[in-house]
DNA sequence: TTATGTGAACCGGTTCACAGCT
DNA sequence: AGCTGTGAACCGGTTCACATAA
């Protein structure tokens, strides 16, 4: 099925929540509770899940585990992907220390860098290898996913180098839109954005919806 | 008016692609080469602007450094915006340091956490204080936006904190929906969304639009 | 009675078609 | 002629209303 964009971001939302409630010893939820705490409208929740399959009981509500489980699957968290990371620069470092990758299934089993400074360094456990062993990482580490946290000015070689080493999916950080293939899985995230949203919105202006 | 998030995201990728246009010295450009660049419709750009007021020529296009500047102060990139960071871990020191910030107009002047081990030390030049040294700060700064850069358990205590301080806007990099008053400017940013994103693509599912 | 699941109605953001300037 | 600016048409995502099941 053909899904969009925001409905897979709730997704993520509802999953964070159900940990949350599984966490506070939650068995059972409503549509409407994890609605709110997702900030959401209950009906959209439910219209949500329902591209999907049906998961709740009527009457009753939604086991926690059981759902948790599901939207994990549905978003591909129930198998672990490793990944590399490409700039061990602050923000790959950053990146690579991050706990709640971890938690999610993600791993990173390798971090490339063409800065000969850094090549040969650990970082966060992990030794800092040159851009041109991309593909052998792939392979043997069966790597499927590169996070790219380099200069803006090289984001765009780098990224043409992951497509080329055979990954299949890609996560950019730096703040450049990239030209990469229809069949690669992409996001980016970029962060003076964020920024931006919240100047934005202190010099008077207005966003419809969401707070 | 009422403007909503997408358009404010397209603003931000606009302004970007202008800046780069400038680089290479482009004076004018027209609304088809700079939504190709943005990877979006002709027709969107100029209606994402028409929000705003009328910036360009009828049969020539937009002068890139009058868009830009235009652009830059709709965000309100115009004037300069001091910024405090919470939390000195991995991620902190990441944002800390990140150039970007800087050459839109947006400058940290205070990084505090309440780890006694952290504070003291210095980071992008900074000293690191206390958390109770928010108001202060803010005061002695003219600091209006705070970041959270803390954990997930931490992160809602630190957001009362700040808006019981003074602060007008939060950008969040907890991986944790935030209860924050309507009159506070808030964007979140989710570094596990991102990935969950490529995984759910990587599992078979296709997106809507965008790639 | 309570709460889910979903076709239908609605709404707002996107795209179209063309009027308006240069 | 060329490209912007914008009301109108369109479309897809959200919300409603209610059928369905426990």
């Amino acid at each position: 099925m053909r899904i969009s964009q925001p409905t897979v971001r709730r997704l993520s939302v509802y999953l964070r929540q159900l940990e949350q409630l599984s966490e506070e010893g939650y068995e059972t939820v409503s549509s409407s509770l994890l609605a709110e705490m997702s900030a959401v409208k209950a009906t959209q929740l439910r219209k949500d899940l329902s591209y999907f399959g049906s998961f709740g009981v009527r009457g009753i509500g939604y086991s926690v585990r059981e759902l948790s489980n599901r939207i994990a699957k549905i978003l591909g968290l129930d198998e672990s992907w490793n990944a590399v990371l490409i700039g061990a620069g602050s923000l790959g470092t950053a990146l690579s220390a991050y706990r709640e990758f971890h938690r999610h299934n993600i791993r990173f089993v390798g971090v490339l860098d063409n800065d000969p400074a850094k090549v040969g360094k650990r970082i966060s456990g992990i030794e800092v290898k040159p851009l041109g062993q991309l593909e052998t990482i792939r392979k043997s580490e069966n790597a499927r996913i590169a996070v790219i946290a380099v200069p803006a000015a090289a984001a765009q070689a780098v990224a043409d180098f992951i497509v080329d080493a055979g990954y299949r999916g890609i996560v950019n950080f730096a703040p450049i839109r990239l030209k990469i293939p229809e069949e690669i899985a992409y996001y980016a995230v970029d962060l003076a954005m964020a920024f931006e949203s919240v100047t934005f919105q202190l010099t008077g202006n207005v966003l419809s919806e969401e707070g």
